[in-house]
RNA sequence: GGAGCGUUGGUCAAGGGGUUAAGACACCUCCCUUUCACGGAGGAAUCACGGGUUCGAUUCCCGUACGCUCUACCA
């Protein structure tokens, strides 16, 4: 059985791949997988205004990012080509003019004007927004109105006109949602859609519906804020004579903001302080750079993986899933029909499981041009891969890594003296004396040699250990964080410990 | 205003006629660690409300409230 899934990207003003966007693909992809099916990306540019460019490469990378897609490019090609709605424009009004033909649509020049006049005039304050609808249709300027000629008449002037749905009077429209069950619409109360614009380009209802029908998809998730839309697109495909290849639909519920109330807007991130992009995107018309997740120091496994329990889970108890887990265990039968508030907190728990969970090497090389980036220089490779391995329980971000290890690397520029003062005493500087001393002539520099030689030097001096490793670790680390002491001395070496001793007494003197 | 969809702790959620109503994040206490984490033990906190149906409803039905989405030549 043939099964394909579809995927549309909805351009907007800001461009970008948000949150629920990757999270609309990423439950396609797994659906995809799971049944063995064909995984269909398409971009949708109806609005030419609005699209922004660089938008379609952008989408690819993220996507390439998280790992849904290979590196050959999907988003066009393949047998359904071309994928681009501005590619596709002939085939939508061919098919708008065979609904008005067949009586299911008509010509409508009404202007803008006409438009706002008409709103202005039906608007009372039980009906604040009316609709061009079976009410208001006989009286606008259309071709369900005008005579035939007359109609004739003002195309041949080349007046603009869009095509609209007739929208049946009082029918219901029923259909089975593969996440909500069934949902019945009055016709009566849905108006006479615009199907094709004045421009030529389709609107989305007539263009997911026909590339739907020709690109063979079985199965379509979207949001649910497209619900309301459904009915008009269930008759196109009766209208068309299509009915029966009519794909299952899924209603994704929606990524609520944190706070207050509403779905996750672009806009959100910045206001509330996390990022709500999969990667870094620069608006074009406003400048602004927003940062994304892969920016900010997430694993690829954990953005998928928290996007992926956010609305859905498998009934057990299993939080962290790969990939592969997910494919497997993943069903729309277990997504959730309610909208679900996005938890930033949580988001970076899922990061800080995943960097425990993989192989360093799966990430190293991230945190390394971090590093390289903000001017530390890695020389031994052994030695940064045990570093990163002491580090990365404490590490929640991939950034995290350079506040938790810069110190490795260089010492510390600024030493939490503060802390050490209060207790501070000419015994315990005596006492650091000593012990670097002694530390030029250890004769194996390692963890426990260090640790030996400190605690044996410490009694002998008749002073507590715990009253000095904390002195000892702000000598080597600056401050209050890190891995135990004399490990860290150990990785840094003997010469580079006794200079920060040295260099920290001076400080912690004065 | 209308329509559709939803509603289990602060958040994500399991469960789905009889349960001590799982688990996770966050929060609090303690242990471990004389750093910060990790880890471990424990705690506080929930079935929106009202009617039915039933021996029994968090679970089924109907209302109400609340929330969200849509109500564009945007998607």
């Amino acid at each position: 059985m043939e099964k394909k899934v579809r995927v549309r990207f909805a351009p907007s003003p800001t461009g970008g791949l948000h949150l629920g966007g990757v999270r609309t693909v990423l439950y396609n992809y797994l659906f995809a997988r799971k049944h063995q099916g064909d995984f269909v990306l398409r971009i949708e540019d109806t609005d030419q205004n609005r699209f922004v460019s660089g938008a379609e490469d952008y989408i690819q990378e993220c996507l390439k990012w998280c790992g849904l897609v290979p590196d050959e490019s999907p988003l066009h090609g393949g047998p359904y080509a071309p994928y681009r709605q501005s590619e596709r424009k002939e085939m939508y009004s061919q098919y708008a003019e065979q609904l008005v033909a067949n009586g299911f649509a008509y010509y409508a020049f009404d202007t803008q004007e006409e438009l706002e006049k008409m709103r202005e005039q039906f608007k009372t304050d039980e009906n604040p927004s009316p609709q061009y609808n079976h009410i208001v249709r006989e009286k606008m300027r259309n071709s369900v109105s005008l005579s035939h000629d007359e109609v004739q008449r003002l195309i041949n002037e080349g007046l603009p006109y869009v095509i609209r749905i007739k929208m049946p009077d009082n029918e219901t429209l029923t259909f089975t949602d593969m996440i909500r069950g069934e949902v019945s619409f009055n016709s009566s109360l849905t108006d006479d859609k615009v199907l094709l614009k004045a421009d030529g380009m389709p609107t989305y209802h007539l263009a997911v519906v026909v590339d739907d029908y020709s690109m063979k998809i079985s199965h379509a998730f979207r949001g649910e804020e497209w619900l309301p839309s459904a009915p008009v697109h269930l008759l196109l495909w009766r209208y068309l004579g299509w009915e029966e290849d009519m794909p299952q639909w899924a209603h994704l519920p929606l990524i609520l903001k944190p706070d207050g109330h509403g779905k996750l807007s672009k806009r959100d991130g910045d206001r509330l302080g996390f990022p709500v992009f999969a990667m870094n995107w620069k608006d074009p018309k406003l400048e602004e750079m927003a940062t994304g997740f892969r920016e900010l120091g997430f694993l690829p496994e954990a953005f998928l993986n928290l996007l992926a329990v956010l609305g859905w889970n498998d009934g057990s108890e299993q939080e962290i899933f790969t990939l592969e887990e997910l494919i497997e265990n993943f069903s729309l039968d277990h997504v959730h029909k309610g909208g679900a508030k996005f938890n930033y907190e949580k988001a970076k728990w899922f990061n800080h499981e995943w960097i425990k969970k993989l192989p360093v090497d799966n990430w190293q090389h991230t945190v390394r041009k971090d590093f390289e980036e903000k001017g530390l220089i890695i020389e031994d490779e052994n030695k940064f891969f045990q570093i990163l391995e002491l580090v990365r329980d404490r590490c929640t971000l991939l950034t995290d890594f350079y506040q938790q290890a810069s110190f490795f690397f260089k010492a510390p520029e600024v030493l939490d003296v503060a802390s050490v003062k209060p207790k501070w005493n000419e015994d315990k500087s005596m006492f650091f004396d000593i012990v670097s001393e002694k530390f030029t002539v250890l004769e194996d520099w390692n963890a426990v040699n260090i640790e030996t030689l400190f605690k044996d030097t410490a009694i002998e001096k008749e002073i507590k250990v715990g009253e000095l490793q904390l002195p000892f670790r702000i000598m080597l680390v600056g401050g209050k964080f890190g891995p135990t002491v004399f490990d860290i001395a150990s990785i840094i070496g003997r010469g580079e410990t006794v200079n920060r001793i040295k260099k920290a007494l001076i400080d912690f003197s004065e």
